[in-house]
Parts: C-alpha cells; sequence; structure tokens
DNA sequence: GTCGACAAAAGTGTATACACTTTTGGGCTT
DNA sequence: AAGCCCAAAAGTGTATACACTTTTGTCGAC
C-alpha cells in the first residue's frame, strides 16, 4: 500500500490514492463496478479525473478495465496470486542477503521502531492499520536500503498482495507474521546471512499458506460461478 | 521493451507502443519535451488520448511530467541507473534459480532459438532489433517459467535499462551479451544452478559496468548542465 | 407464460472548450 | 546595450459535449 504517495496534491493521486484504500480495506470489495460518473459525483470532480485514476489504478492491477464496459475491482487468480508470492520471495530473498551485507545499527533500529508499531496496532486490534504496517515492514526494508525503485516495486506487490488475501484469506493466521517480522530483524542485526533468509522465506511462504488458494471464491461473474 | 503489448488495438496503447519504442531507440532522446497538442496531431486523435499515454509512460519511468510544465523524456540519474540494476540482479539471480529447478528441454530449445535471433541480429548489424531481442532474452526467461507478474516487472524493469543504456553507454562492449546469454543456456540445460546463477550474475554486472555511470552526461537542463 | 425484438436509459470513448499557468518576445527604462 | 516589465502566445489542467456501445425494461408474437 501507500503506492504512490508523496505524488503531490494533485487531484488525480488524490483519487487514486482514496480507492487505493478503499480496495485494499475491502470496503469495495473483488467484482465491484466502478461506474465513473458515480466517482466522479463522490470526489466532486469531472469523469476526466475519474478516469485518469482508473487508468493508473488498471495499471497496478488493483482494477480491470473491460473495453466499453468499464472498471471492476480486480479479482485476481489463484494462478496470479502465485505468481506474485513468486515474484515477492524472489525479490525479498536476494534483498534479505543484500541487507545483512549492509546493515548499520540505524537500520535495525528503524526496523524495530517499525515492528513495535506493528505491534501496536496488533494488540489495539487495529484491522486495517495492521495489514498496512504488516506490508509496509517489507517496503520498509527497501527504503532502509536507499533503494527506491525496489521500494516502490515491492510496494505495488503488496498492494496486490493485499487484495489477494482478502479474497482468499481464511484465517487471521498472518496475526504472527509481527513475531516473524521481529525474528528477521534479530538475524539481520546478528549478520546472520543464511538464518535471516530463511526465515524470510518461510515467512513468505507462511503467509501464501494461511490462503485458500486452491479454494473457489465468490465471484460476482455469474457465468464463472455457475460454470 | 514490448512492455504493454496485446492490450488490444486501443488507441491509446498505439500510442504508448510508439512512444515507448521512440524512447527506448533513441529517435527521442533524454530530456526531449512532449508537447501533448503536437503529439495530437501526429497521431490524428485529441489531446485526450495522448494524455492518458503519457499518464502511463510515467508511471513506467520512461517520462517525467513537470505539473503545469509537461511531459519529457526520462534523464534517469545514476543513482536510479544503479538501483533499477540492483533491483535486476535480485530478481534474476533468484529467477535463474527458479528456472534450473524447473527446466525441460522445451525451454530450453525456446531459449537457443532466442540466442540465435540475437546472434542473426547481431551479424546484420541490427542495432535497434539486437538492443530490443538482447533485453528481452530476459523476459523470455521469465515468461518461460509461466510468470506472467514476473514477466511484466521485468519487462518494465529492461525498458528503464534500455533507456539507461542509451544515456550513458561508451562503447558497444555489450555486443558479446549474446555470448554471455548463449553460455547462460548451457548452465541452465547441464542443470548447473551455482554456475548459471554466477553466470547471471556477472553478465549483468558486465552490463551495467560498460556504462560510465560516474561521467556526466549532456542534458537539456541548461541550470543542471551550468550549475 | 416464455421468448425475442426493439426502444429507452445508462455508461463508456473521444473530442472540444475554457480557465489558468508558464513561456516568449518586444518595448521601455536606465 | 543590458535589464526589467508586461502583454501576447503557447501549453497544461479540468470540465463539458456528443457519438457510440452496452444494458435494461417493456411490449408484442407465439
Amino acid at each position: 500500500m501507500a503506492n504512490d504517495i508523496l505524488e503531490s496534491t494533485s487531484a488525480t493521486a488524490t483519487i487514486v490514492d482514496s480507492l487505493t484504500r478503499a480496495i485494499v480495506e475491502q470496503r469495495l470489495r473483488p467484482g465491484t463496478k466502478l461506474a465513473e460518473q458515480k466517482l466522479a459525483d463522490h470526489f466532486g470532480v469531472s469523469r476526466t479525473l475519474v478516469r485518469q485514476a482508473l487508468f493508473q489504478l488498471s495499471q497496478n492491477r488493483l482494477i480491470r478495465m473491460e473495453p466499453a464496459r468499464g472498471a471492476f475491482v480486480a479479482t485476481p487468480s489463484s494462478d496470479e496470486a502465485r505468481q506474485v508470492f513468486a515474484v515477492r520471495r524472489m525479490l525479498e530473498l536476494e534483498m534479505t542477503r543484500a541487507f545483512v551485507r549492509t546493515v548499520t545499527p540505524a537500520r535495525i533500529k528503524a526496523l524495530k521502531d517499525h515492528v513495535a508499531r506493528e505491534k501496536a496496532a496488533v494488540s489495539r486490534d487495529d484491522v486495517s492499520g495492521r495489514t498496512e504496517l504488516l506490508g509496509d515492514f517489507h517496503v520498509e526494508m527497501a527504503r532502509l536500503m536507499d533503494n527506491e525503485v525496489l521500494a516502490q516495486m515491492l510496494g505495488d506487490l503488496i498492494s496486490r498482495c493485499a487484495l489477494i488475501t482478502l479474497m482468499y484469506q481464511t484465517s487471521k493466521a498472518a496475526a504472527h507474521s509481527s513475531d516473524e517480522h521481529a525474528q528477521i530483524v534479530k538475524a539481520l542485526a546478528a549478520r546472520n546471512e543464511a538464518l535471516a533468509v530463511r526465515l524470510m522465506e518461510s515467512h513468505l511462504l507462511h503467509v501464501e499458506e494461511s490462503l485458500a488458494l486452491d479454494r473457489p471464491v465468490p465471484t460476482h461473474d455469474i457465468a464463472a460461478a455457475l460454470g
């Protein structure tokens, strides 16, 4: 999440951010139609700006646009979900290795602070804040390595993961993600590359396994639901 | 390159593709201003569609948009270049590992065929075709693993690399990239994971090293040029 | 009563219009 | 002659208009 924040206070960016949050926080369910005029009325702007925002979101794969039919909140397939997680593992395992090699006390502290914020959100049952923070842990790692390109790429992937999680998650098994983050930070601080990588890998596998990717999912597409 | 091809024959997609090619093939130099009305006239459409295309390109980081001032072909900094290459290494080293684990004769053949096409383009001095094919080798690997998400992500990164290469490349040292590709394929076919990973890493480092990232670059930004 | 066709409504795709900002260029001042 | 100021030109940002497509709902035929 927190995709293109700081883009400026451009009107389009505001709409993109607002819709992103709504989708990721499941106020807009997968498959929901996003009619341009309704959004325009809601935001008090013309369809022009709404369309720009929708195009942007469709590039992030948070929505899907069908020609002449409109925009819909994306309904990622389980195949796509697996692919997204596979890419995350590729990227983050190597990122973890690189992090260990360039670790500094300040960076460790930043991660520890982040984990503390996660735990606070978990303990006060702040669901949407918790979800966002759990995802941002990974983005924070990228940012600490002074690699904005990596950070943004991971941010996009993790937004998609949030959508996937919402579609497929069964139990709140992800609640102990924060503990796993803490363990990873510990391994990073100890400069234990092998351990850190192993922990990161199992963490990502846990997150993926906590989803029911093989189970069918409620959909708005009648044909698919009945076929 | 070959970003969002197959998007459909949408007018916007055509413009995006056309501009992408122009930028990557250096017919539009970094820093060039892209005036909306001129593009609209050229493509025979209204500014509306041009603006959509420009927005899309700005998300790919191929162009940069300044509020109320317009769109310019991106001039990636050497920092950004290094970051892009760092991400490519992360992604592609793990991709290489995964490829070795799931290698099949058909996949090896596909890569060999691709390298053959590269060599053909090199020997007939087809500069733009060669550049595109050299980049697409990496995308092809991703696609062969049935991971569209990875393929598209790499495609974006490699488009940016093409722009960077054009800005910073000094000699045609990249000419022997194709030989390195062939060696990588050989290691993949032999299921030699360690070797394949090592070759891929040194290949990516070679490409990055062939650039003069520390040298200042001609720019259209007078202030930066003289400051 | 069900099915099909056709008309109205809703919605998307593209073009144009207009307000506002930045750039350009000429003339006035020094 | 160089520098500044202001007006015209060019260009971007947003809204609106209109054509065309999809959807919806009604009416008539069987």
